[in-house]
DNA sequence: AATTGAGTTCCATATAATGGAACAAAATGA
DNA sequence: TCATTTTGTTCCATTATATGGAACTCAATT
């Protein structure tokens, strides 16, 4: 019996990419950064398929999109792209906004209440990461694999803050995170060049490493040494140690991380951040070893 | 309407009543739901419906169902059905747990963080909100009418608490929730009546309303008050007070609440919300008119 | 070994999605 | 103001896709 006693809860939060405070100063200030199409989408298949990509494009879209705009972004003639549309609007997932553009619907919120409160892995997590943030008094992360990109699934905020804020559902791309790394790590070799080509890398910062060989380097760094470290690659000012979780049997691949801003970190808090995260994985891993056994298919 | 208390160990929640009581709704099964948006579910119109109906019965269900629980809750043949699973799987809006069961995927999450912050009513209505959770100082709610539920979009608890939580995406049955009621009232008779009639009753608690007549005549004299009363009935021990929002021609429907345990409430503070419930009730209802314009189509 | 139950695959058929083109309705602009 | 373009919607013969009954595999049970 896997998580008989789920808190039925979840925590969302606008799209506010920043890992930490509202005080980090958002580098998306050039909208060219965000017009960038949306990197990871599946490739259309059935029915099914197709639908769900117009609705990835219109949910993941940084600016509210109509009719028009969706037509050059999906690859679809007129009527088809219509009547998808138009069936998507029908069923409740998406909406139509005032000025005709669209927007994901809230039938998806009650979707998604359910999928986060019901996981089997966050429900095995959540005690772990929540002992690693008391040891470090930091913000935690647990993030999954999720094709091309970690999805955050649950954020143990440093409370200092009166509100506490999550970004549950929010996802960032694996090259440039720290635990985003850390997952490709874990991933056997075909699976990791594969994602490695696929990235639309994008330079978020400074740091950020944008070549596939300057990744794989890093990767082969990450595999030695257990840990991940992303040093202001996504968010300038903000560093993270990360490690891997490997769901083994269970096909689940994920990571948790410790977050803080760069200026506030001792080398000696680094080194036992690497040492806490990589134990606070393994002690993850051991967990749904023994409380969630192999997947039967697939 | 939710476990307030913040003793954080006994908090029962509507989903999870279930997993100590066995009794089992079993995900209302009933219905011929034509008119309205998008019922709670059936009359699946087309493939794209039929998959969102298995989506929902895997979601709703309140506990794991694997492939012959399944076929026994959605009318349709193994063959296909199997086939329709499959596609949610590959496209990532389920996947499977070790024991074989099906659970909603991590998929929906990125959608509806999406769904959320995009959300233009809710944007709308959040300083609002906040407001009446200053003045009032107790656990404020804002739905949306969806279906033949209220879909909960936000909420701001009294923080007594170390940890904030968050319903986001729940959803509740309108015969038997403050805001639930208040939507009612504010629909037009047919509307109104439709759904007094497709409601599945249950009586959460000795005061929750179970016929249609007693829904009805509580209806109509929230339409004379203007704000309607939750008196325990959805959770013993639980009271809040409600008024609707009506969008007008933007086609929400939605409502704001204030919610206390009942031993807590003094009679002019009863008095005091009607009045503060209200009138943010209109003061939403007014930004929404001057921020949103009337939609373009249906 | 025989039997039941759960899950998966197959494939001829029916059904639903497709997409080009014609149509309607706003927005533009001269 | 009327013509013109842009944007959104509907139609329908064609084609691709979903359908579902039946046969099959693989474990558990007896």
């Amino acid at each position: 019996m896997v998580g008989t006693k789920t808190e039925g809860v979840m925590r969302l939060r606008p799209d506010d990419a920043s890992a930490l405070t509202d005080r980090v100063p958002a580098v998306d200030a050039d909208a060219s950064a965000h017009v960038v199409p949306h990197p990871a989408r599946n490739l259309a298949t059935g029915t099914l398929g197709k639908a769900f990509d117009v609705l990835d494009v219109i949910a993941l879209s940084p600016k509210p999109l109509r009719f028009t705009d969706l037509l050059g972004l999906v690859d679809q003639p007129r009527g088809t792209l219509h009547r998808q549309v138009s069936n998507l609007i029908e069923e409740g997932v998406v909406l139509v906004n005032a000025d005709g553009s669209y927007a994901p619907g809230l039938r998806l919120l009650k979707w998604a209440a359910r999928a986060w409160s019901q996981n089997s892995f966050r429900i095995i997590a959540e005690p772990h990461v929540r002992q690693l943030h008391e040891a470090t008094g930091e913000t935690v992360h647990l993030g999954v694999l999720s094709g091309l990109e970690v999805i955050y699934v649950d954020k143990l905020e440093t409370n200092q803050a009166v509100r506490m804020h999550s970004q549950v559902g929010n996802a960032s791309p694996l090259y440039c995170t720290g635990i985003g790394k850390a997952m490709l790590a874990l991933l056997d070799a075909d699976q990791c060049a594969q994602r490695i080509q696929q990235f639309s890398y994008q330079r978020h910062t400074q740091a950020t490493l944008y070549t596939p060989e300057l990744l794989l380097a890093e990767i082969e760094t990450i595999r030695t040494q257990g840990v991940a470290h992303d040093r202001e690659e996504h968010e300038p000012g903000i560093r993270c140690v990360a490690a891997g979780i490997d769901g083994q049997d269970t096909g689940t691949i994920a990571g948790v991380s410790v977050t803080a801003p760069s200026y506030r970190i001792a080398e000696d808090a680094l080194l036992r951040w690497e040492i806490l995260v990589r134990e606070t994985a393994r002690s993850i891993e051991a967990d749904m070893k023994a409380k969630m056994g192999p997947r039967s298919h697939e």
